[in-house]
DNA sequence: GTCCGTCTTTGCGCCAGCGCAACGTTCCCA
DNA sequence: TGGGAACGTTGCGCTGGCGCAAAGACGGAC
């Protein structure tokens, strides 16, 4: 097993020595998915737990109306659907791959498995769920209390967390997002996330480069959150 | 102690014999809580685990700026609390008592303890908050995609359920809620709450009898939910 | 009763954000 | 190297919902 994999140190081994983490991911099976693909659909009963290795999947909530929701992004070392296939229950939400993909997938048997030998497993994917929760309910907090300024530059600093790369001009946002997507994140039509983000482009907080956004001033990006 | 207590009857001991639910009430113990008191602060690590025998718990974030969104209401035989204090993470909400209530709590080595003994209620409340998960998700993509006007019609039509007792002139939902609150669930003001219930009013779709809300034609009232 | 605090209703002006339409821009692929 | 498709920008009119203000309705305390 290639050390370099990401998936080797993911949240969910905190703890365990290299030997174990090595031991649980020989209980999962490796599979390379192109971009664009359906790994998990909203409602279906969940099977497996998936860990990114390369990668990133977009995890949807498609409503009733054919809209869809930007629920978050799951990128190399983070885990995907592990409390409800210990469950069976459904999936609360769609994945789908944005670029090539490697995934590590554990069946419910094997899932079962490791968790039994691992403890410290189960403890790390419990925390993890509890950090989704605190998440979504913040979220909710936010899209209900916030603008849509203010939600736009509370996400793009948490992508810019998330998935930055440190430049010489600031921080690029690794993902290509379209306006489209950032719509959807925040709960807003793509019109509105252009108009934004061209006034910010023309204050100079930040440029678009290549369908990636480089953020150049974060602190005023960060002090957009609040005033306005 | 008492059979008839709602405890007893909580889904997290959901196939357990009625002897094993004794067993677990007596790990906890049992606290009486004043109306408008405290149960946990939202950021404060969790010590104890919570299942409300009598009464209810209204469930809050407060945002920075001192606004507060209500996430949900935990009524007799719901659990609060749970994974949390197993994590001695902090807790993502706050909880105040909004009427009398009686209260069984364990604290974090009677829960453990509870939890090794009875495999089969970890696995409930794990299902539990998957649920909440779930809800949670939803919210967001309620709050983001609905109007205020079916967002409310939403929320009432969950809370007849969770707390409605049938009469003959319809669905009477036994919380005192104030305007200010229901707006609070739902992302808006008063205001909006106050001019969207006087409409439905008029409409004969419900009525308001010593601040408890009536609903006469639950129908029309999930109609709401998708024109307008 | 009657007083006071809390909750509710409703008129009115205002603005953030929506959404259509039309026009640029970028990228992919042959 | 072009041509088409997908994505991005921006002007403009419209409206849902906000939020102040002022007046009404309720309810508990004594």
């Amino acid at each position: 097993m290639d050390s370099r994999r990401d998936a080797l140190h993911s949240r969910v081994f905190d703890g365990l020595p290299d030997t174990d983490r090595q031991t649980c991911l020989a209980w999962a099976s490796l599979r390379d998915v192109p971009a664009s693909t359906w790994v998990a659909r909203q409602g279906e009963p969940a099977t497996t737990f998936c860990l990114v290795d390369r990668g990133a999947l977009k995890l949807l909530q498609d409503t009733p109306q054919g809209q869809e929701l930007i629920v978050r992004f799951v990128g190399p070392g983070d885990p995907f659907g592990g409390v409800v296939a210990l469950e069976s229950a459904p999936y609360p939400v769609s994945a789908v791959t944005v670029e090539p993909t490697q995934l590590f997938t554990w069946q419910v048997d094997a899932l079962r498995t490791m968790l039994d030998t691992y403890p410290l497993v189960r403890a790390n994917l419990m925390r993890e769920m509890t950090a989704h929760m605190t998440d979504a309910l913040t979220r909710v907090r936010e899209m209900t209390t916030l603008r849509v300024a203010e939600r736009l530059a509370i996400t793009l600093m948490r992508l810019a967390r998330q998935c930055g790369r440190q430049t010489p001009d600031g921080i690029l946002i690794t993902h290509q997002l379209t306006r489209q997507e950032l719509a959807d994140l925040i709960g807003t039509t793509l019109y509105t996330v252009s108009r934004t983000l061209s006034q910010w482009e023309t204050d100079g907080i930040l440029e678009t480069q290549k369908r990636q956004l480089l953020i150049r001033d974060p602190r005023r990006l960060a002090a957009q959150r609040g005033e306005a």
